[in-house]
DNA sequence: CATCGGACTTGCTGTCAGAATT
DNA sequence: AATTCTGACAGCAAGTCCGATG
């Protein structure tokens, strides 16, 4: 496993990601999953009514305010200890009680806010201000440090720390700061957009003094094109001719620092070196410059210009988007009260168990020990839409017949004995209320119920539901009891554990049966399973990260919520008896089946088909082409980047450089979010305090170190060489910038995908992701398969270039419960092997000396020892091989790229290749969704 | 064109069944 | 048979992208 490309020393990287399969360097750069959850936003609603108040404040006390920034831009890697803290919290019981006294403390608090809810946002502003005057200053440096230090390792013991709590608080208010600090700071970009847009429009202005119109900046011009660059910006201006020597060196960097990895280098250089070429004649040499110097230069230019709303930061062009936001808070809430309060019960519910075909079934399930794997060999024979010929009509069915989805079960109130305690006083709930305290109740266990947001948003729905004398008496969430609950849920579920085999077997029996009616439609003359059949049951809400909405309550679905989608001419499902459906259509432009608004985000949720369908698996192929498409103009598409990142004007840097982010590292477009959802960021959303540069770290030069929340709240962190022409770039995106400004404050998603559907159809940040991970599967495939070796060491190839993927695409996971042990047990595993083998090496010497003068017994005797030593030997590697590939997995989850991200064709191909069972690559719902690709993929195909 | 919401994909985690082990 | 371990999967949250809308 070579990884290093030593010659020109530039990226032996461990910062870069891809190398890090390399197992024992997994940890390097601190990728090793220890991802974290956690968001730095808060609930800032309404915030701008105070917002020239702050701003004015901010004006005034910019200096520390500066400093305290500082910090928070730090804030997000010292978090990590608190995701892992989350994730591990269950097996910590010890230390959850602390934690519950801690949440205590705060309640009060909470109380109070809940109960001047109006007064509730101004509470908060000052709060945070509090806090970030004087909290987050020293206990956030203090984390800092902690966590810059932290190893791997470290983390690991970090992890069961128990200083948890108290900075759990903490985080919150320092984040909502910080939060405000970036929207405060965003404002004040806004009004100070004029200095910023007339240095824009100077430029512009020059340049077309220059007679030159900014879309056509070509190498001819280059002369003139520096002296412009000279003018606006020093840093990628003035271009000087370079020795040799250096020439040679960049066009080494820039080839290095675009490889994806070590196999993929040789493509890479090749890749990138045309534009390379071109860049070296540009290269600006005016590093040497400090950059205040720099800055000054600029920012007098800057005064001069004139204007051109073209380039203007996105954020200054932007309408208020609040009020009607309010608007729709302000409808969200009204519904939601209206139905937690008038329908939130209705007995909704038929669990028909249709047996009808139950004959067919049962000859089948009898063998059920089988289990998935001897059962359903594929029932019906399978539908090849891959061969037919498809139509590009939009439509995505002619004919759609289901029988509608399946309710969750009624609530099933609590038998007497099981009590509820409200400030050591026994209390009967409604039903109603009971429902909601049992969803609590449930969940005592879990970590989130210490948390403050949680607690206060579940108290606050649940009030909702209280009857008005309930609402009278519980005041105070602290006082109420839920123990009694708890230990009967506890209870329940470990009597439905223990359940004896025949009512196992039964409920299974009528799972299936349920499956069968429920779990399958007719679409197009052919028998499709359908995904989730099952509405989702009322609950508490959790979302992921520090989400502002945890703990609220998730209403029960009723039919009246539920839009069945289906043909006009097909039998219409029966809503359940007494109830209506909100509306039945037959919408052929969509492929659901059913849908529902859900409460706590308000967004629709969809009935839809399994993987395994056409409408999905058409569409995944598709996605795939796409991809490919992509690879037969990626050299344009990066040359075209590279000399993008030279243009005049901003937002065309900008767009390129993100592009190259997004085409080197994978990164997700990055939308943006609103502010009641958990604060995480892609590519376009990055804030200035997501990356560091350094001009060199660790013998690299050019060094952007990336720190962010990204989709789930898992943090990204990479550091990343990259061309100095990027740096420059990201230096000049970052003046003037305070750590929470956008990085790009001139593009966005849908300027981003704009563009890059105009360099090729269908084309969308996305793609680069799928592109990416597929490239890179096959150039790992090719360089770690040996056609000679075992079947386990290929596959153990096989997982490493996943692996391999996986690390580009950051997909994560919790280090799995007892990963320690069982990495132990498997040692001793294979120490015991180890032994075995000795013994019966022994025992074949002693047997071939018998053999060799004796007779035909001792003959066979011999040859049988030899057998078992063989056997034993592959025993030992195969386990070998299981331990490193454990070991390598650890934190890093394969599922999600072998899922969406690699085209499933490479990977059959391989194991055609290679004489790879399909299913040892692939279990039985990954061969049903790929069958398409199975089925039509030979062992040459090439991504 | 900004914004919103709908539709669909992507992604992590907890649970549970079946396999492995004792 | 009991217990532990593990992979598969359900579940559902959270992204991306697109087109309608005003």
């Amino acid at each position: 496993m070579e990884v290093e490309n030593g010659a020109n020393g530039e990226d032996s990287s461990p910062s870069h990601k891809m190398k890090e399969y390399n197992s024992d360097t997994a940890q390097v750069n601190g990728i090793n999953g220890y991802s974290d959850k956690k968001s730095h936003k808060s609930e800032h609603k309404d915030k701008h009514r105070d917002k020239d108040r702050e701003r004015d404040k901010e004006k005034s006390k910019s200096k520390e305010h500066k400093s305290s920034k500082d910090k928070d831009r730090h804030s997000s890697s010292s978090k990590d200890k608190d995701r892992d803290k989350e994730r591990h919290s269950s097996h910590k019981s010890s230390s959850r009680d602390k934690e519950r006294s801690d949440k205590d403390k705060h309640r009060d608090k909470d109380k109070h806010r809940d109960e001047k809810k109006s007064s509730k946002d101004k509470e908060k502003e000052h709060k945070s201000s509090h806090d970030k005057d004087h909290k987050s200053s020293s206990k956030d440096k203090e984390r800092k440090d902690k966590d810059k230090h932290s190893s791997s390792k470290d983390k690991d013991k970090d992890r069961h720390s128990s200083s948890k709590d108290k900075h759990r608080d903490k985080d919150k208010h320092h984040s909502s700061s910080k939060d405000k600090d970036r929207k405060d700071k965003n404002k004040e970009r806004k009004s100070e957009k004029e200095s910023e847009k007339s240095y824009d429009d100077e430029r512009e202005k020059k340049s077309k003094n220059h007679s030159k119109h900014e879309n056509d900046v070509g190498r001819e011009d280059s002369a003139r094109e520096d002296s412009v660059d000279e003018d606006d910006n020093k840093l990628i201006i003035k271009e000087e001719p370079e020795s040799q020597d250096e020439v040679d060196d960049k066009n080494a960097s820039a080839a290095s620092s675009c490889d994806y990895n070590l196999s993929q280098f040789k493509s890479d250089e090749s890749r990138f070196e045309d534009s390379t070429a071109d860049v070296k004649q540009e290269e600006d040499s005016d590093e040497d410059l400090p950059l205040s110097a720099r800055m000054e230069h600029t920012s007098v230019k800057r005064k001069i210009e004139s204007d051109d709303e073209d380039d203007m930061p996105l954020n200054a062009r932007k309408k208020p988007k609040k009020e009607k936001k309010e608007k729709s808070e302000k409808k969200k809430k009204k519904r939601s009260v209206e139905d937690d309060e008038e329908e939130w019960d209705r007995p909704v519910k038929k669990e028909k168990i249709k047996k009808e075909k139950d004959s067919i079934k049962t000859e089948n399930e009898s063998p059920k020990k089988g289990g998935r794997k001897k059962k359903e060999e594929e029932p019906q024979e399978v539908w090849k839409w891959w061969e037919e010929e498809k139509k590009d009509d939009g439509k995505k069915w002619k004919f759609l017949e289901h029988k509608g989805p399946v309710f969750a079960p009624p609530y099933e109130p609590l038998p007497d004995h099981v009590k509820f305690y409200y400030d050591g006083k026994e209390m009967k709930l409604t039903p109603e209320a009971e429902e909601v305290a049992s969803f609590y109740s449930k969940m005592l266990d879990h970590d989130y119920t210490t948390k403050e947001v949680f607690n206060n948003n579940f108290f606050k729905d649940w009030r909702k539901v209280m009857s008005e004398s309930e609402r009278k008496v519980i005041k105070d969430l602290k006082k109420c009891n839920f123990k009694s609950m708890h230990a009967y849920y506890m209870d329940l579920a470990e009597k439905n554990r223990n359940r004896t085999k025949e009512e196992k077997q039964a409920l299974k029996e009528k799972n299936e049966a349920l499956i069968k009616e429920y779990g399958f439609c007719n679409i197009d003359g052919h028998k499709e399973k359908i995904g989730n059949f099952k509405i989702e049951p009322p609950g508490l809400f959790r979302g992921r990260g520090e989400h502002p909405k945890m703990g609220m309550l998730k209403r029960r679905v009723e039919a009246e919520d539920i839009i069945i989608n289906c043909s006009q001419d097909s039998k219409i499902p029966e809503p359940p008896p007494g109830h209506k459906w909100k509306e039945v259509r037959h919408d052929d432009n969509v492929t659901w089946l059913a849908s529902w608004t859900e409460n706590v985000q308000n967004q629709v949720k969809y009935i839809m088909l399994n993987p395994s369908s056409k409408l999905k698996g058409e569409k995944d192929w598709q996605k795939y082409e796409t991809a490919r498409r992509l690879h037969k103009c990626i050299d344009k598409i990066r040359e075209e980047y590279k000399d993008d990142w030279k243009s005049k004007e901003m937002r065309i840097r900008q767009r390129a450089v993100a592009l190259y982010f997004i085409d080197k590292l994978a990164l997700r477009a990055g939308n943006e979010k609103d502010e009641d959802q958990a604060d995480t960021v892609g590519c376009c959303s990055l804030r200035v305090e997501h990356i560091s540069l350094h001009k060199e770290k660790d013998g690299k030069e050019y060094v952007v170190v990336f720190d962010f929340l990204g989709k789930d709240s898992i943090r990204y962190y990479n550091e990343v060489p990259v061309e100095k022409r990027v740096f420059k770039n990201l230096q000049l995106f970052m003046e003037h910038k305070s750590p929470g400004d956008d990085l790009f404050d001139r593009l966005n998603t849908a300027i981003m995908n704009k563009h890059l559907n105009e360099l090729m159809e269908g084309l969308t940040a996305k793609v680069f992701r799928t592109y990416n991970a597929s490239w890179t599967l096959q150039q790992q495939l090719d360089k770690l398969t040996n056609a000679d070796d075992s079947v386990a060491e290929k596959i153990l190839a096989y997982n490493r270039a996943n692996r391999a993927v996986a690390i580009l695409c950051n997909h994560q996971r919790s280090v799995p419960k007892g990963h320690e042990k069982s990495m132990e047990k498997l040692k001793e595993k294979i120490d015991a092997k180890k032994e075995a083998i000795k013994d019966a090496e022994r025992q074949v010497k002693d047997a071939a000396k018998d053999a060799k003068h004796g007779s035909v017994k001792e003959k066979t005797v011999y040859d049988k020892k030899k057998k078992m030593l063989q056997r034993l030997k592959e025993q030992l590697t195969k386990l070998e091989i299981q331990e490193t590939d454990r070991d390598e997995n650890k934190t890093i989850a394969l599922g999600t790229s072998k899922l969406n991200y690699l085209d499933p064709r490479i990977s059959v191909a391989w194991c055609k290749k290679y004489g790879v069972p399909i299913e040892k690559i692939y279990n039985k719902t990954q061969r049903d969704k790929f069958r398409w690709a199975i089925d039509m993929a030979g062992p040459d195909y090439v991504f």
